[in-house]
DNA sequence: ATGAAAGCGCTAACAC
DNA sequence: GTGTTAGCGCTTTCAT
């Protein structure tokens, strides 16, 4: 990088002192109304712009904020992102974003870089693979601000945004049995997860609404394309086969009815399917996907609103970590 | 943040001054290995890091990555954004990303965001509304490396890296006509965008190898679903509708397919197509899409990989421009 | 083998 | 109204 005008510079050439520059630079009161045209003018002629390390190093903040997530590529994950770099580039604020490739080791040293770079506080959603939390609570330790969202855990003091995962699987579930399902299957996330809890959770008593016995073997962990597809070709090929899926994600949805499909059995007549996400996938799959909208964009949103919330307020007193829950809305499309 | 512990803390307490300190750090040979150890021990114990921003100030340099990006909820641009996080990740780089959200003002401030913080360099992939560069030259001014990726300019002396748009286009056009289409109908990108050319271009000479009349009115400007679902069904009701489609990205194809679904036209019976990108949806469409791989993921990995190049390579003197082109391949589903 | 001092760019308490 | 000075954390000449 070339040399970048300092304030130094301006100060020279104008036979003032540095300081002087500065103040006259932020229109502090002192300063003459003259000088300080002078030295607005010139810097501006010079394309003067504050060194922001040198700042950071004096305020000992970065202005900065630290992002670590399974994987960019998933819609859900992505539409999160754009709402936390919404927010953040509205309150100037950057974003530095670390991918976990639901690795547990990545992970933390993500977690290590994030302190390495003196980020000002950090979002996280971890990994499938997590279930020891201390590469955060070192964070924690450390006085950095951190929030949790979608993927959450309740055994750290900190902020959590989650979607309103139990209310979103329950009126899911009680659609499918509305619609006629009596044998209705869940396709799970792993149980260290909250969401996979939740949502487990929704189903079991949206069944026990409707006095449907709940069925061990009707619950299997699928929760990626693959997985989904191959767990439904099995059990659609059992003699006593679902009538209904309730998916914990819209790929796993999307490849019960792929499956389905390479089986000869019709969506929405022989079984329904309903997922979980609203990505762009459910609106263009064939039958069009029922799915619960999980509001990513607004999701990111909240995240980074409440994290720079915990910024601004610098008493650390008594520390109440906050829980927000963001409503969920059934989509219904035609796959039920 | 809490207080960090800093080399001076460990020079005081070991009663030594922060230079030997720092050196002990970094293995100075000629600090004695009792110090050496005594120092990186009680390192080890309290836990210290170096200050990085400190290390910013220094060396004038941040070890950061600035990317500025149309949208990160588009798959291709988020498989991108992995593979450049993942060849930062590996060379201990770190990513700020930005969004442009397609607006030209906004990505001029993208630019002046990079250089407040002082990154290292810049991965760009402009926007649809970007026609003017100096924001970028800028950049260059500044001697800051750039690299651009996908939407490229030839107008400004900097590396990029781009698919192979011409040839993927060709190959997806060729293909199109071997299944015996003859009226082929081209869903374009804006021709700011040079992609948006060579894909045209790419479709224009495909026709031409087989003596198939070039025809104006058989390409359309219409890159997002929306515009493409809405031009499909407008021109798949004349009288003399298309047997074929090329789009220019995967979502305009798949808008295709399903205007053709709601005026009764079968896939592939009736009419053919192809598109571009090979995103998830491509695979999961009905019937699955037929498209030209960007390999977006190597894309990214390629253009991360040339900036690191250009940050090692301190002569900055005979800068000449380099242009990497990846392949791509044509992906054929069932949509043809 | 170790220490003192300067400096990266900026700000703010303290002079005058 | 403006200048002097110290300091944020670290490295690196230059002494000793």
């Amino acid at each position: 990088m070339k040399r970048q005008i300092t304030i130094k510079d301006i100060a020279i050439k104008l036979g003032l002192s540095t300081s002087t520059v500065s103040r006259a630079l932020k229109d502090h009161p002192d300063i003459s109304p003259k000088t300080r045209t002078a030295v607005k003018e010139l810097a501006g002629l010079l394309g003067y712009r504050p060194n922001r390390i040198a700042l950071n190093l004096r305020n000992n903040s970065t202005r900065t904020i630290g992002l670590i997530i399974p994987e960019i590529e998933h819609y859900f994950f992505s539409a999160i992102i754009n709402g936390i770099e919404e927010i953040a580039y509205k309150n100037d604020y950057s974003v530095m974003v670390f991918q976990s490739n639901e690795s547990y080791k990545r992970e933390v040293i993500n977690t290590q870089a994030v302190l390495t770079n003196r980020v000002d506080g950090v979002l996280v959603s971890f990994s499938k693979e997590t279930s020891d939390f201390s590469h955060f609570q070192k964070l924690i330790d450390n006085e950095i601000p951190v929030v949790f969202f979608d993927r959450t855990t309740e055994e750290l003091p900190a902020d959590q945004v989650v979607a309103d995962d139990y209310q979103g699987a329950f009126m899911a579930v009680n659609h499918l049995i509305e619609k006629g399902c009596r044998r209705i299957a869940h396709f799970a996330a792993p149980q260290n997860l909250q969401i996979g809890k939740s949502r487990l959770s929704g189903y079991h008593d949206a069944l026990l609404k409707h006095n449907i016995h709940f069925r061990h073997d009707l619950v299997h962990l699928a929760d990626t394309y693959d997985s989904a597809k191959k767990t439904a070709h099995d059990i659609l090929r059992r003699p006593e086969a679902p009538d209904g899926f309730f998916a914990v994600n819209d790929m796993s949805a999307i490849a019960i009815i792929k499956a389905a499909r390479e089986l000869g059995k019709r969506v929405p007549e022989d079984i329904k399917v309903v997922g979980f996400e609203n990505s762009k996938s459910a609106a263009i799959s064939e039958p069009e996907l029922t799915t619960v909208d999980q509001f990513g964009f607004d999701l990111g949103r909240e995240a980074c609103l409440m994290l720079l919330k915990r910024l601004k307020s610098t008493d650390e007193t008594d520390f109440k970590p906050v829980k927000k829950v963001i409503k969920t809305k059934l989509v219904v499309r035609s796959s039920t």
